[in-house]
DNA sequence: GCGGCAGTGTTATGAAATAACATCACAGGT
DNA sequence: ACCTGTGATGTTATTTCATAACACTGCCGC
């Protein structure tokens, strides 16, 4: 993805120094919360950061080594599982895809606007609490974890290349 | 599904009268429209009605044939896409399942509440008018389609075995 | 120092979905 | 009736996504 249109975008993938801080900053908080920032979660951790969009585990995958050798995939699989219950990454499962987490609070139920022309995902605020909350409240449900993905058009995509 | 868990739940799958008499609804219904249901897209749908809850892809291939001979991968995947785009199933994308549509309403946009203890899944109408298209229109993005699913327990699996 | 546990490496397989192409059925025009 | 185009299906094969199972390793606390 990222190539998928002629649209023009202003906002690259973050530079590798933001990428550093960005992982710097999960590594000290999984050393405060007990848990290890191992190499195979920092690696796929960078690669997520790098993005900026959603990236596919086999795309992870293939990137995995420095050295252009892949993962084997219960390598990345791992290391996605441990990032998204640590709530440093996503998935998007409309799409199959990851996404390193970009949201500072830690509401563990993210929403996304997807765009399908380029590629572009929005990690927003989840409206648990508003009307699907509501919804699941009249029914008698107790939600654990939520998908909300919304696909269409990024502002950038909607006029005409 | 449907025997994952020991609670009791009082709706049981639809009975067969009430599968005839929304398949043969849904039959009229695309005729009306210039679409043909043919006996695969029929059989899949009798399938999805049948089951009242999500269903994967390769248990409708298995159950295909009245006979007990399953259908090939494509056969079902286009019956689906097929009535995707007629409104009258669903993909659950967090779990890759499928189900019926219940709304009578032709508003396309469901959320659903799903059981993880039972299966039990639930269609509400969407949200998309609300919170997220909120954050969309913020956001300038127009949106296409949504995903939008909560996953918890159901009132049955509220209370314990 | 040793017992347990969390993490990894590795092999293999299972499950979900689609590509590509041949064939068939049917409505519409002439 | 006949052709003809389009939509649907049959069929083979492949691609993509994800996990099972089990051996090994390294660390931490006792």
């Amino acid at each position: 993805m990222g190539d998928a249109c002629h649209h023009h975008h202003s906002d690259g993938p973050p530079g590798e120094a933001e990428v550093e801080r960005a992982l710097s900053a999960a590594g000290t908080r999984l050393t405060a919360e007990g848990e290890r920032m191992t190499a195979a979660r920092s690696r796929v951790l960078a690669l997520l950061l790098g993005a900026g969009e959603p990236v596919k585990a086999y795309d992870l995958i293939a990137r995995f080594g420095e050295d252009g050798q892949p993962a084997k995939p219960p390598t990345v699989y791992r290391a996605l599982e441990f990032l998204e219950r640590k709530g440093l990454a996503h998935r998007i499962a409309s799409i199959s895809a990851y996404v390193a987490c970009t949201s500072e609070g830690r509401d563990h139920a993210a929403a996304f606007l997807i765009c399908d022309c380029c590629g572009a995902t929005q990690e927003v605020s989840s409206p648990v609490a508003g009307d699907l909350g509501r919804a699941a409240a009249a029914a008698g449900y107790v939600i654990d974890r939520t998908t909300i993905e919304a696909h269409g058009r990024c502002p950038a995509c909607r006029v005409p290349a």
